[in-house]
DNA sequence: ATAATTGCCGATAACGTTACCGGTAACGCT
DNA sequence: AGCGTTACCGGTAACGTTATCGGCAATTAT
């Protein structure tokens, strides 16, 4: 609250003008050494620190990037902190703000950000999004915005993202692999682009290898436990009950091994389960949950490098798209063979 | 990257004074009513949206918080949620930093927040930090501070955090009464003030009830469910093998399961447990664990309101302390009568 | 010796906004 | 007619910083 040194004070100090100060700082040429010298001495004397508003204001530019997410579950979270290790690398902020899955809070957010706060977006859409007008409205103004994870298809913008369709693929060849043949799947909201893109690789697997996914064993849920475990009692107790269970998030997989020992049966023998993100939780219940890693913090440096080289004007960005491939750990959860 | 339209361009448009312009958008009484309305017709046309930077230069404060956390785990990252949903509502806008548990990269963001970029800080040290200067620097230069959840006791500022001691002695009270007579504690770092106060609880309770508690039962291990794991092997192997084990916090919990199921012991017949944090992954497993709710949720807000209390002006907050009451949730892992 | 160069520094404008002061015209009052 | 009041608006300075230009003295080149 107290007033901070400015470089006035220093040139007043020591009876030389502002331009001098300012360019004896940033260790101009035209500057005497001893007036450098006693400039900087005073500076950190008097814990100068440059005002940021004002060159951000001058400069048009603020070196801050901000970050729009749905929530701050173990995955983005995980995001997050492989953004924001690169950007602060690179000498940018990172601002982040959570939309909470809400529609309304993501608008809000960027209308917010816009306001000459930030000079580029890193953003990953909420479930809850359907229109994107408030996206493309950062790129009517020409500021720079980078998706990753939950993308936006029709929106022309650098891409960082997992191979979804390669997760679903990898998760059901293993369960098929081992034998199981009747494979549910728990998905999540209808609309989540992420979910129906692990759906897609499960459908293409079964269809693959001869199989025919019953509309039973289709189940989209919320990203929630409590969800999954009931989901996975009714899956249990229906006349055509599934062997195997691959859900597109491990809490669902946590959910449905609740629901899964409750009746008394037992993994991997009479049923296999597979979950998504690898969170460490996993390896750690028994018992021990295969799951198909997403590199969460590789997805979020390659974000943080993505923007960063849109910013030092790389031409032919704009529709770049990164994809990770997940990789399936496999546990003991699918393992019978 | 284009050019934010200003108030230049809609007076210049309009042919009047920015003045003028200025008034109009403000809704100031000396302005007749078909120019306020011309000038509002036009800015909503050309999107107008005030330059925050400049405001901010102009007002010398910035309306941010900055929040410092060492990392994002459940309960930060609700507490996170908390702040946000409170300091939004009231019309700031919050940064997040993670120290990412260390030392040196708090103090980098400490720096690189104090550089104009905010008018007030929100912190929680990280568990390497035993040097409080950067912290106290921010104060030398009246900038509001409030610390949350790892407070400093040696800082004067409004403190919110839980009643740690209390989690403590409900957790080990309980146990007692469940009939258990040799509790271990998994305790965290050494300096860690949230884990010692935790165990101070658990210490004073045993001996309120004249039980004494073993040396090798006092276990302090990182924040780590792999960690808890191996802790937990080694006291089930002991001589003098625990009855029963309270963690200061469910991941290590949970770390803490896998090695008593591993050794074929029963939960709660054979041991009892209880962990600490109440995340939701603790109901989900079997036996679901007994926990200490911290309502992290509750304390994030708490700390926001406390700010901004602060930021008004109140008096006498410098050296509030706000305490959450904890309460124990009691589940299958240590019911045993 | 004169011209050109170099070394060093100061003044000014600009970034976008608002607070403050001042000014003009129209109106009403005595 | 002369005065004060009101309604409305413009100009200027300021926030902290740097880019640009120009200026002066001292040094070097011709």
């Amino acid at each position: 609250m107290e007033k901070q040194t400015t470089i006035k004070d220093i040139a007043i100090a020591l009876n030389i003008s502002t331009s001098t100060v300012s360019r004896a700082l940033r260790d101009a040429p035209d500057v005497k050494a001893e007036t450098k010298a006693a400039v900087k001495a005073l500076s950190d004397k008097l814990d100068y620190q440059p005002n940021r508003l004002a060159l951000s204001l001058l400069n048009r530019q603020t070196n801050t990037i901000g970050v729009i997410i749905p929530n701050l579950d173990y995955v983005l979270a995980t995001m997050v902190k492989g953004i924001d290790e690169v950007a602060l690398e690179a000498g940018y902020t990172v601002m982040v703000c959570q939309s909470d899955e809400s529609y309304g809070r993501e608008i809000v957010n960027t209308k917010r950000l816009l306001d000459s706060l930030v000079d580029g977006f890193i953003v990953s859409v909420s479930s809850e999004t359907k229109i994107f007008e408030h996206i493309k409205k950062i790129q009517d103004k020409k500021i720079p915005l980078v998706l990753f994870d939950r993308i936006v298809n029709n929106i022309a913008a650098p891409k960082i993202r997992l191979d979804n369709i390669d997760g679903g693929v990898q998760a059901t060849e293993h369960l098929i692999e081992q034998g199981y043949k009747k494979i549910a799947i728990l998905a999540g909201p209808e609309n989540l682009n992420i979910s129906n893109k692990r759906m897609e690789g499960y459908l293409q697997t079964l269809k693959t290898h001869g199989l025919r996914a019953d509309k039973g064993h289709i189940i989209h849920c919320d990203f929630n436990q409590q969800y999954a475990y009931e989901a996975t009692k009714e899956l249990l107790a229906s006349k055509n009950r599934p062997d195997a269970i691959f859900t597109i998030s491990d809490r669902m997989a946590i959910g449905a091994m609740l629901a899964i020992k409750e009746k008394g049966l037992s993994m991997p023998h009479d049923i296999g389960l597979v979950g998504f993100n690898n969170e460490p939780i996993v390896s750690l219940v028994t018992p021990a949950i295969s799951s198909v890693e997403m590199y969460a913090f590789e997805i979020g440096k390659a974000t943080a490098r993505a923007y960063i080289e849109m910013m030092s004007g790389a031409a032919g960005m704009s529709d770049q798209e990164i994809i990770i491939k997940p990789k399936l750990f496999i546990r003991t959860s699918s393992k019978r063979r």
